[in-house]
DNA sequence: TTTTATTTTCAGAAAAACTTGAAATAAGTC
DNA sequence: GACTTATTTCAAGTTTTTCTGAAAATAAAA
């Protein structure tokens, strides 16, 4: 069994090295997760975990050999962090390649997943709400009426609640 | 093309009939729609949606018939089902069956997600910066580690306003 | 105990999601 | 305009997730 991972074995500058490398993907791990949670591709996490971590800003070719993910993948991830304003374009003299750096805060990417993501939800079950209700109308038994009807004014009070709660919620976050 | 479908065309009776199936069709596809919101399969939604829209307790074999899905998935879904406390078993004399119901107090089942799902990966969240910290220690170069240092913090900060606010979230929602 | 009814498990099938890479498009230079 | 470089698109391939159904396990009744 190789002992080249004992970090008695190596020099100093190897440890920084290891290191840098290991907290590196530690924090690519970490976003990898996050944006798991929230239903995103690893690549995207991936990407973003690259560009938080990074002083300096990354084009679409630093990206892709660092991560060692295809173009595609790199394409069409930062067009979905974009999307969500998580990251940033920056212009770099003399340079005709796109620059991209992570945006840091979180209340604005949270605040955009919310509206972009969650609200669109919202409204179709909004919808979907009154369509039971039009079909509901139709019913005859009074007694079937009222327990359906009771069901379907939770549904409303649950829609009711979140839509307001969940625009609060990025601003509770003031990190 | 086919007028059948025309409510003109149809006896009140043959018209009721339709509205109630619309109406189970829409509550089921409600639940759906949620459940994939929380990462969870389509039969998990079609079996809450069906059991948040009838008035009887219904048993597996008879969640299979309706929804024309198999034993496999109801069995793994109604489990799935009790692990969030969404749903519960009821005992009818005489009859061997386990019979469902739903729970109807969001509020419970959101709390027991939060809980069991959000959660774990918080705690795993927290062990993740301190192995970054670490690993931060090891770097001499004080810019470097400066900017590293206050991601990591930017991620503590986030990662804490979470862990307080979420459980929170449930109680605010007081359906 | 044997039989019968009910539920769970799990290997394989089917479906959905994600990634790849090459071709098409767009943008910048000469 | 022609050439070069950067980015996007998309069909095909890969991986992951979900579903199926029959067999195994469990539980109740005879």
């Amino acid at each position: 069994m190789s002992e080249k991972h004992e970090a008695a074995e190596m020099s100093p500058a190897a440890q920084e090295m290891r290191a840098r490398h290991e907290l590196e993907l530690e924090g690519i791990n970490y976003f990898v997760r996050f944006m798991n949670l929230l239903g995103l591709p690893r690549s995207v996490g991936e990407i973003y975990g690259l560009l938080y971590f990074s002083k300096d800003p990354l084009s679409m070719d630093e990206i892709v050999k660092r991560l060692g993910m295809s173009l595609g993948s790199a394409s069409q991830g930062l067009r979905t962090l974009r999307s969500f304003k998580a990251i940033r374009t920056t212009y770099i003299m003399g340079d005709r390649k796109d620059y991209y750096v992570a945006e840091t805060e979180f209340r604005h990417l949270i605040a955009t997943f919310i509206r972009e993501e969650i609200m669109p939800h919202l409204d179709s079950a909004g919808q979907r709400i009154e369509s039971m209700e039009q079909h509901l109308q139709m019913l005859e038994d009074k007694n079937e009426k009222g327990f359906l009807q009771a069901r379907i004014n939770k549904l409303s009070r649950l829609k009711k609640g979140a839509a307001s709660v969940l625009p609060t919620l990025s601003g509770l976050l003031k990190l």
